[in-house]
RNA sequence: GCCCGGAUGGUGGAAUUGGUAUACACAGCAGACUUAAAAUCUGCCGCCGCAUGGCUUACGGGUUCAAAUCCCGUUCCGGGCACCA
């Protein structure tokens, strides 16, 4: 045994017991609790970076913690490895996505074993390969015939110069990040998956998944927007539109229906367009509405602009004409894409009926008495609730009655009716891009859209594609997309669309219970793991990953594939690393980002950072403030080279220690060094101890009194690590075992008693460490001779007798100050302990004389006396 | 713009969930060891004040015997917004 602490060799002879003894390969074991321990799978996109190593240690932490209570645990690790980045890399390196991609798998998989995780590495999946994504094909056509996929037209974002569709990301400004033009809104025809149909489900199992953080859980029902209201109809007329028929809007607001004084659609609607015909002034407007992104973040913020189109529908309960405008912030994908306009009682109706002065009815009466006067100068929309007025009938009605009234006359006039409605649309799949899952499916021009036939999946990607970042690729192929039509034989048209990389992270969690399987999508034991007890994962994808994967594990479900409704039943959210960042403005203005490494920051006297300097030219540089580690400010710190210089336990114990999981985790290389010289002192005192004889026995029941102090202190920080695991507080848990160390050090005495009490605190501090640190625990265990393998060893508990303490120390309070403490017997009586507080000297001094008008005590905690 | 979070010493953070604010670390300062440096060890370390003491959990109010914690309002920072993953 080494006297110093060599993490190289500690690491490297402790992945090779687990390879060789095949520590982390799992099977389904009826006579265990199975616990499956699952962390976001990585895109990959070159090398580990910061967040990553906290993904997995985090999850890491919990599988072997679980695993030495005596649960059978899975964790596999797969790649999500479709996606935007392996075609940009191919446009601008020239390298096909697939050889890019295996080449970034190889690397990052050998950085993950570097890592020390507990990985059953044989159920390892890329969603990229013809196995895994055939499968995906299979339950595609599946779905297609039950009606959960179906096909409509879409919005994208597209660019005029390199006739292509942009991702949100790709769009700048509102121009594409490439071809530097205007975006457009373009509305292709795309697949959908019908997950409004599970809407109500989805929002009412949140209620019964009380592992997942409230934040998430309210940010899912938010997302879904359940909302009871009324649909209304506006009719119009042969005269005024045309043709007659009835312009459909929802509203939550029924009670505001007699103060509607225009109604709005979007540029896309049938209406507009009609109104455009005849009008170039409005033709001009649409088109301008055209230009721009389809993100919902751009739309909302963008400057509300409208016009009239001049028609004019009727409102369904006074028959007056209401004029019809187009308005940019309706949206086509929104319920009806119309909605009524109420400006007295709607902020941004309010404000659109300032711009372009429309009418303003004020129907509700307002609780404080704002706008009792019609006639006074608007400030702003009364939103609120209230009695209605000026409605006629409805007068004096309150908000329930008022909608309840008005949605019967509505409906005894075949005019609207109560209806619930959603925010949550249909989810969209189709990409017009190259390195994705092919949509298996025939356009037949007799049959229509016909799914590929089982037998003839996969319809596998070609490899030998030109990449070149104008259209879709597959689309320029006929050797992919010339095609006979399964059902009639005649030539056809396979789909060039491929599928939105979320579909394949909607289901992997499922694939790695049976990843060998080449006859079915999933087997039995995808029963026996699902649903994953523990999945862990970024803040991030709190909505969008986890409703999808919400959703499909539902469809799959009902085409009977599996048991589990739900998929996850526990959940952490990690939050993100973030690091400082350093930058020189140039003369153009443009700022050059320096990384982290390369700069040295100065600090005063007492350790507060005043400047920095690159370290390269000693010239000064500016701070620009903590970011996100990215490549754009340059201030990624490379795990690698971390866990070249201290090794996988360190930077495992740094990244726990330096923040809660939820929490941000902000980056300092000085942290480190802490985590390091912990590992040094733990390997040190193991060293001691080994060389002392090692492991003693069992320690005697009632040690002398200054050993039971020490003992106590050790238990107590036990006590505390347990209850913080449970909480997923894996730095307090850090900060436990410095504190039983702290302890164990001070430990002095080369006698018996001593050692045993120092022989049981550091095995306690080894399984502590363990799920953290699993190499430094695995060989420091066998060579203190606790045991051959610390992943079979009992997890530590705290003794009770060992905690047991006859004397407590009370705080004293005086009118809610700390004037001093008291000690007194642990079983002590409320009354005595008053007794005692009002006797002590700092009592006598801050009362001054005066009586006690009450006396609160906190049992083990504190006596607040209150004169 | 909308939805969800966050803010505690020079720094990361702790506070048994309403009961000793600043645990455990990092940085810093002083000392020991050393020819010297590194490593290691010991002590000090929120702010103001010579001091009894006073002040302090982003800011402003409130509830309470007692508030970092609960309530109302504000500011700033972060995540998401349906084609980044």
């Amino acid at each position: 045994m080494q006297d110093k602490y060599q993490p190289a060799a500690v690491e490297s002879s402790a992945q090779h017991y687990w390879e060789t003894t095949s520590a982390f390969r799992v099977s389904e074991d009826a006579a265990r609790p199975k616990y499956y321990c699952l962390s976001m799978f990585p895109y990959p996109s070159g090398k580990l970076h910061m967040g990553h190593v906290r993904n997995y240690t985090i999850g890491d932490v919990l599988a072997r913690y679980h695993r030495m209570r005596g649960f059978n645990v899975l964790q596999p690790m797969g790649w999500d490895a479709f996606g935007m980045p392996a075609e940009n890399a191919a446009i601008s390196n020239g390298v096909p996505p697939a050889k890019w991609t295996y080449a970034n798998i190889d690397y990052m998989k050998g950085q993950l074993k570097r890592l020390g995780f507990a990985i059953d590495w044989s159920r390892e999946i890329a969603t990229c390969s013809p196995s895994y994504y055939r499968w995906e094909q299979w339950l595609f056509t599946r779905l297609f015939e039950k009606g959960l996929i179906y096909k409509k037209l879409g919005t994208v974002n597209w660019d005029p110069v390199d006739q292509t569709v942009l991702a949100n990301e790709q769009v700048i400004d509102g121009r594409g990040w490439r071809s530097g033009a205007v975006v457009e809104k373009r509305e292709i025809p795309m697949y959908y998956m019908r997950i409004t149909a599970y809407a109500e489900e989805l929002l009412a199992a949140l209620d019964d998944l009380p592992g997942w953080p409230e934040q998430v859980k309210t940010m899912q029902r938010n997302w879904i927007g359940r909302s009871e209201g009324v649909e209304v109809h506006f009719p119009y007329e042969l005269a005024t539109i045309g043709k007659a028929g009835v312009l459909k809007v929802f509203t939550t607001r029924a009670d505001t229906l007699m103060g509607a004084t225009y109604v709005a659609v979007a540029a896309e609607h049938p209406l507009a367009a009609q109104a455009a015909a005849g009008n170039p002034e409005l033709a001009a407007f649409v088109e301008e509405c055209r230009q721009g992104g389809v993100a919902e973040a751009d739309l909302a913020t963008m400057e509300k602009k409208g016009m009239d189109t001049g028609l004019r529908v009727v409102h369904p309960l006074t028959g007056e004409y209401l004029p019809v405008w187009v308005a940019n912030y309706v949206l086509m994908g929104y319920g009806e894409g119309a909605v009524m306009a109420v400006p007295a009682h709607d902020e941004r109706d309010f404000a659109f009926a300032g711009k372009y002065g429309l009418p303003i009815q004020m129907v509700i009466r307002s609780t404080h008495g704002l706008y009792e006067d019609t006639a006074a100068p608007w400030r702003d929309a009364y939103a609120e609730h209230g009695k209605l007025v000026n409605s006629g009938k409805y007068d004096g009605l309150d908000f329930d009655a008022a909608t309840n009234a008005i949605a019967a006359d509505l409906a005894a006039k075949g005019l609207g009716q109560k209806r619930v409605q959603y925010r949550l649309r249909d989810w969209g799949i189709s990409r017009q891009r190259y390195w994705g899952c092919p949509i298996p499916m025939i356009r037949c021009d007799d049959c229509g859209d016909v799914p590929v036939p089982d037998e003839q999946l996969p319809v596998a990607l070609p490899e030998d594609v030109e990449i070149t970042g104008r259209g879709s690729p597959l689309a320029k192929m006929a050797s992919f997309y010339e095609c006979a039509c399964p059902k009639c034989g005649k030539p056809a048209r396979r789909e060039t669309d491929t599928l939105d990389t979320f579909v394949e992270s909607s289901w992997y969690f499922l694939r790695y219970a049976c990843n060998d399987n080449a006859a079915a999508m999933v087997d039995a034991r995808a029963n026996y793991w699902a649903p994953i007890d523990q999945y862990v994962g970024g803040i991030e994808h709190a909505i969008l990953h986890l409703l999808y994967s919400r959703f499909f594990t539902r469809a799959m479900r009902d085409c009977g594939l599996v048991e589990a409704s739900e998929p996850f039943t526990r959940l952490l959210t990690q939050g993100m690393v973030v690091a400082s960042a350093f930058y020189r403005e140039g003369e153009d203005g443009k700022r050059q980002w320096f990384n982290p490494a390369d700069v040295a920051v100065e600090t005063d006297e007492r350790g507060r950072p005043v400047g920095a300097t690159l370290k390269a030219d000693g010239q000064p540089v500016d701070l620009g403030g903590t970011e996100k580690m990215s490549k754009s400010k340059n201030n990624g710190v490379d795990p690698q080279a971390l866990i070249d210089q201290y090794g996988a336990d360190t930077a495992r114990l740094f990244i726990m220690f330096a923040a809660p999981p939820e929490q941000q985790l902000e980056w300092s290389d000085s942290g480190v060094e802490g985590a390091s010289r912990f590992l040094r002192r733990v390997w040190s005192y193991g060293y001691d101890l080994a060389q002392a004889g090692g492991a003693r026995a069992k320690i005697a029941d009632t040690p002398p009194p200054a050993l039971a102090d020490a003992r106590r202190e050790i238990h107590g920080h036990l006590k505390q690590a347990n209850h913080d695991f449970g909480k997923f507080q894996f730095n307090t848990v850090v900060s436990a075992a410095m504190k039983i160390l702290n302890a164990l050090e001070k430990l002095a005495g080369k006698d018996a008693a001593t050692q045993a009490v120092a022989s049981e605190g550091f095995s306690i501090l080894l399984r502590l460490l363990s799920p953290i640190t699993p190499h430094i625990a695995h060989v420091l265990w066998r060579e203190c001779a606790f045991g051959d393998d610390i992943l079979a060893a009992p997890w530590p508990e705290p003794v009770a007798a060992a905690l047991a303490q006859d004397e407590i120390e009370l705080m004293l309070q005086i009118n809610g100050k700390l004037r001093g403490s008291l000690r007194v017997p642990a079983a002590a009586a409320t009354a005595e302990i008053e007794n005692a507080a009002l006797a002590t000297e700092a009592a006598q001094k801050f009362m001054a004389g005066k009586p006690p008008r009450k006396v609160v005590v906190v049992p083990r905690r504190l006596v607040n006396i209150v004169v």
